[in-house]
DNA sequence: CGATAAATCGACCAATTTGTCTGATTATCG
DNA sequence: CGATAATCAGACAAATTGGTCGATTTATCG
């Protein structure tokens, strides 16, 4: 009952929140999320232009959130990709209903606030605080720079 | 962020529960639901094949709802046309997160099975009792046959 | 500055969904 | 039985969505 792109989405955003701070390119986020690399720039576009993420070219470029986990909602995900349609007025605008919506419609427009509630609700960072994500989506331990014997000439 | 097909069917339901008894034309739902009449027969298929509706050909044909509106919840309809797809297993499916869906994915398919249980509980009968059905869905007052100058030779 | 590594943009193709039409089937009526 | 009114089945056209690719821009490093 999604589309498909919104469900690359979801797991790039959740991928980046795990990642947050550090630039991933469109290769990395393929990789972890299994999204098909050819298709994700246009997916990952559209959370720039929603101002979800930025995308820095160049060498050490990549994508990265914009917000912290804890403040991008599933739904900000989700309106970035396919607005939740909330029905305003019946497709069937017969003069008999005037105004208001037709029950079918005030039911439909019900479950899609519930809905978009729930997402509203869920942020990247609630799930991510959850237990079960694939070790290879942990932000891996970021050796410190003194500790490493980096060969620095 | 519900298809085009299944608000169809789900107008095409309501009224023929208004209409509940009485076969319906493809032609008749088509102008009661704003449904394109060339498409409407490829949807009412779907909820016959579902055995939602029965569709008898012939003159005097039309479409009737195989139960009692009250007992046929939104659900049905929905899963006539687009089964709701529970995530039971998560599409990257790495070897790390053995069985368990990760929690994205749980996630989303907590809120599917909010939806699904939504879905369940209102059938075509709540929506029909709620005000503001157009006049011309409500079922016409069938004149008693005693009433009426019946001119039946 | 030149090489390289990245996102971005736009054109294009493939697949799915939506919509249309025609012919076949089946029931009813006289 | 024959005419008519309806669903049904399937082929086909159009529109939308999903996916691919190559050229362009922009940043970093040496």
């Amino acid at each position: 009952m999604f589309s498909r792109t919104l469900e690359y989405a979801l797991r790039s955003a959740v991928y980046l929140g795990a990642m947050y701070g550090k630039p991933m390119t469109a290769q990395q986020i393929a990789d972890a999320t299994a999204v098909p690399l050819s298709y994700l720039p246009k997916v990952l576009q559209q959370l720039v232009r929603a101002n979800l993420v930025v995308g820095t070219r160049g060498l050490h470029g990549g994508y990265v959130l914009c917000r912290k986990p804890k403040e991008v909602s599933i739904l900000d995900v989700v309106n970035a990709i396919e607005p939740v349609c909330r029905v305003d007025q019946c497709p069937l605008h017969l003069p008999d209903h005037n105004g208001q919506l037709c029950p079918l419609h005030r039911r439909i427009d019900d479950m899609m606030k519930h809905a978009q509630e729930a997402f509203q609700k869920t942020t990247l960072g609630e799930i991510l605080a959850e237990p079960g994500l694939p070790d290879s989506w942990k932000p891996e331990v970021q050796p410190t720079p003194a500790a490493t014997p980096a060969p620095t000439p």
